[in-house]
Parts: structure tokens; sequence; C-alpha cells
DNA sequence: CACGAATATACGCCAGTACGAATGTCCGTG
DNA sequence: CACGGACATTCGTACTGGCGTATATTCGTG
């Protein structure tokens, strides 16, 4: 493992860029999550309420297996909680937190787009 | 500004999936470029003040180049203000929403991890 | 105008990931 | 306990994205 080659430099304001580094991969990895839009889409559906599998596949327009992939990777990254009912999955939204952030995305992207629209008109 | 999405009563309450998968792949391509940590140390850099380029790479610990593809993805993505500055480049955060999403992101990381953790020790 | 510093881009390589098809697993029912 | 339905997982493939190297571009300076 390499050490730091600049240790022992007095303190700087902010933390030590390697632990940045670590704790920003965490929050890329939250964000590697919202980065598909089928993924967004079964977001906001089970904002709503919770869902089935074959009613989020049905929704998405997606095979099966496609939505139990990307199912599996919200799983995997604690975004939706799962309960067995009888012979099926339902799945729910575990943070509404999640949709207020999408939604700032949401207002920053029209911002951008009204802007784009400006600068074509000018 | 940006209106409100009053959820009209009379609308049925989604609306066309078609449409909707669209909207989706926009906010999709915005999470896209917050799914690096580099990139996400570059944004909350820049939320401190605007930086050039050489700054923010010895910032990363990252080559030149690499950090110029990084910045050009924020760029394209309309995330960063440009200006150029004699023989340098200067970037700066165009919109502090992102940042709002992000720490939003980083909460529900900090639930998570909490949550985790008390499952590791029942 | 030649030169060097600062930045951007082109290219090839490798890892990661979404997808469909096929298969495996769990559950209720007859 | 055999069968079918709902869901999960595996596998191979095609695509995407990040990286380093090398090269191009822009600007200040002598």
């Amino acid at each position: 493992m390499a050490k730091h080659t600049t240790s022992e430099a007095g303190r700087p304001k902010t933390i030590e860029p390697r632990l940045r580094q670590e704790l920003e991969e965490l929050v890329a990895e939250m964000c590697k999550a919202l980065n598909e839009p089928k993924r967004l889409m079964v977001l906001y559906a089970l904002a709503e309420r919770p869902r089935s599998v074959g009613e989020l596949a049905a929704y998405l327009d997606a095979p099966q297996s496609n939505t139990s992939q990307h199912l599996a990777v919200l799983r995997d990254r604690g975004l939706v909680d799962v309960e067995r009912r009888g012979n099926r999955v339902i799945y729910s939204l575990r943070y509404p937190k999640v949709i207020a952030a999408i939604d700032l995305l949401r207002e920053v992207l029209n911002e951008e787009i009204g802007r784009q629209h400006q600068l074509r008109s000018a």
C-alpha cells in the first residue's frame, strides 16, 4: 500500500482527499442506482404505493427478468423494502428523501433546458 | 420559475409511460454525471469557490487529462460554468441545487449505513 | 515568431453493466 | 406430491464509461 507522500504538511481546511474519495465513492454508488430510467420509474411508482414485481414489469413494459434485475440493484443498495405476500413479492420505497433528491435534480434539469432553449433563440 | 407540478385532480394519476420513460431518461443522464466519485469531489470543490483545471487536478490527485475528461462530462451536462482567464480555464458550479440534491442522498446514505449496522449487531 | 505552460481532444484498452433467453427456486392449489 | 404461477438468478453478448498515452490547441512571454 502506497503511503501518502505529504502526510505531514499542515492540516488543510478540507478533509484528507483520500478519505474524501472513499466517502464520495459511497455516494456515487447510490447515484449508480439512479442512473437508469427504468429504475427511476420504479422508484416513482413505488412512491405512490407498494407494488408487486409483475405490476412493475407491466408498468415498465419490460420483461420480468429485466424488471427483477433492476429491483435487485435497488434492493442491494437498500433503497427498497421487500415483503413476501403469498405467491408474490411486494416492493416498497424505503427512503422518501430519495424522491426529494431526484425532484431537486429535475428542477435543475428544467432550468438547464430553459437555458439551452434561451441560448438557441438568441 | 419552476412550475409547480400541481397534482390536478382530473388528470390520470400517472402520465403516459412512454413519455415518462423519456423524461426519466433525461434525469438519468444527469445522474450519470454524479455517479463518479471524482466528479462529486469536483462539484463540492467548486461549491466552495471557482477553480482552475490544474487546481482541481491537484485536488483530485489525478492526471490532467483525466481531470479534463471529467470536467468535459460536467460541462456537457451543463452543470458547470467555464471562463477563460488568460492562460487558464476557470470552472465554477452553475446549480447549487445539485449540491443540495447530493446532500440529501448523503443523508439517506447515513440512515442506510446506520440501518445496516443495526442489522449486523442484532 | 518560437517556445513553454495550461488545457482539450483522440485513441486504444479494460472493467462494468443492461439486456434477453434459459433455468432455478419458492409458494399455493388440487 | 405433482403442477403451475410468481419471482430470482445465471449466462453470454453488446454497449458504455473511465483510464492513460499521445497529440492538438490556445495563450502569454521574450
